[in-house]
DNA sequence: TCTAAAAAGATAGCAATACTATCAATAATT
DNA sequence: AATTATTGATAGTATTGCTATCTTTTTAGA
């Protein structure tokens, strides 16, 4: 089946001008997502994404304020994509805890890929997000930024996690934070595997990793998903010390 | 009782001279602390800093190659604090599970504070490490600085974690994604409860914060080590399926 | 206490970064 | 074909991120 090419709404408070309207625009796009892939945050800059298209700064900064608008712009358009993905592939599935295993296997990008999206390289931009995704909101001006409503999609992606956990166990004390965690836990994980292995106990190549990850989890989420139902944590912990073994 | 002031082992390698030998280099850790907290380390450079404690640009780069390996020492330092005070709040403790729960303390920074470190501002550098810590370590250049030992701190406390999870479930299938997952999720709890609320379920003032996020990783901790002793997570996920709400 | 060495300060300079402004050339639309 | 939007070309500025050199001050040892 052929995927369905799909098209992204990106809030305007993260451009200058639209960039998907335009050539040049698609163009700085691609070649940004590219661009960042190989050298990373710190490196990059405009003059070098000029260069790597035939273009010029000042063109450039007719589209992006910065390279941190640019950067979050970016960011964006993977939360969106990551929304659109659990839409889609939770559609006629009846079972709140199989929608949530669905949206994790699309957030650690093992789910099969029914969609795509125009001249992004998406497997370049999951690196981006897994590498240097938590810096988009990591700094002094967060807040600001969060007003304008740079964050909304990924506040949208998690909380529809945190919708999921809900529904499962309504009861469950801490959908939002469980959500946040499991998004960053995914990304960190394949990170950490790669780069800081000791930080992680899976291993292993790109494919055999993204599954470890979904299991992983899963394990967490229906875990503490199932405790929520059945015990409560004092006597959990109480258990735990008693039967020492 | 008077705290303790601990002196801190740092990697030779995150710094060119050792500032904790020299006037000026206790001047340079002291100020870039309270510096980083008010600016950011995006603005931060080593000429502002140079003109806050009236030096020079030159005289700091005698200390530190650049602002990132600064950075990463004022990291170091903190994930040494935080092993020497897990060690020591955990020192007459026989209970593994008591001992993790004292760990989370001091992570949240909710356990008594019964060391000092001379010249820092302790509050100022878990700000910073709250607000940016994940810069240090998410970039091009890990795999370089990881051999280098960069990291042998952040990893080494994650692992006395893991560690303790294994004491307490020797079965537990993760223990070190679930160490790394905890320090990760305190920072970005009280970090996203400032400045992202929808991405948490916590608020309130800072003491009831830090509390709130013990409590909250202690229902993780003692939810799951208490899982993977009982039962399996197919069960599990199978069990939330069909006794819906 | 004098002396040598170490540390810090002062100054200069350079290449790269992060922009802004202006004007000409090209492309798209009507 | 004319008008407008878009891009390119060029220039320029302030800041950043350094390195180098030389002088002055501080420190430690004999």
């Amino acid at each position: 089946m052929k995927p369905l090419i799909v098209n992204l709404t990106i809030n305007p408070n993260l451009y200058q001008k639209d960039p998907q309207t335009t050539r040049l625009g698609k163009k700085i796009i691609e070649h940004s997502v590219l661009l960042l892939d190989k050298i990373g945050l710190e490196q990059f800059t405009f003059k070098k994404l000029a260069e790597t298209i035939g273009s010029t700064e000042a063109s450039i900064y007719r589209y992006f304020e910065n390279k941190h608008q640019l950067f979050v712009y970016l960011l964006n358009w993977y939360w969106e994509w990551m929304i659109i993905r659990v839409e889609l592939n939770t559609l006629n599935v009846a079972s709140p805890a199989e929608r949530l295993a669905i949206a994790l296997a699309v957030i650690v990008d093992t789910a099969k890929r029914n969609t795509s999206i125009e001249f992004v390289d998406e497997e370049a931009l999951h690196r981006i997000v897994v590498t240097e995704g938590a810096k988009g909101y990591h700094h002094k001006l967060v807040d600001k930024e969060n007003r304008e409503g740079f964050f909304l999609s990924y506040k949208d992606l998690c909380g529809r996690i945190a919708d999921l956990l809900l529904e499962i166990s309504p009861n469950f004390p801490y959908p939002r934070a469980m959500a946040s965690m499991l998004v960053e836990t995914a990304n960190n994980n394949l990170y950490f595997a790669e780069h800081l292995p000791r930080l992680t106990d899976l291993e292993g190549d790109h494919e055999s990793l993204s599954n470890q990850v979904k299991e992983m989890l899963e394990f967490f989420s229906f875990g503490l998903l199932h405790c929520s139902r059945t015990g409560n944590i004092r006597t959990y912990k109480n258990m735990l010390d008693t039967s020492e073994n």
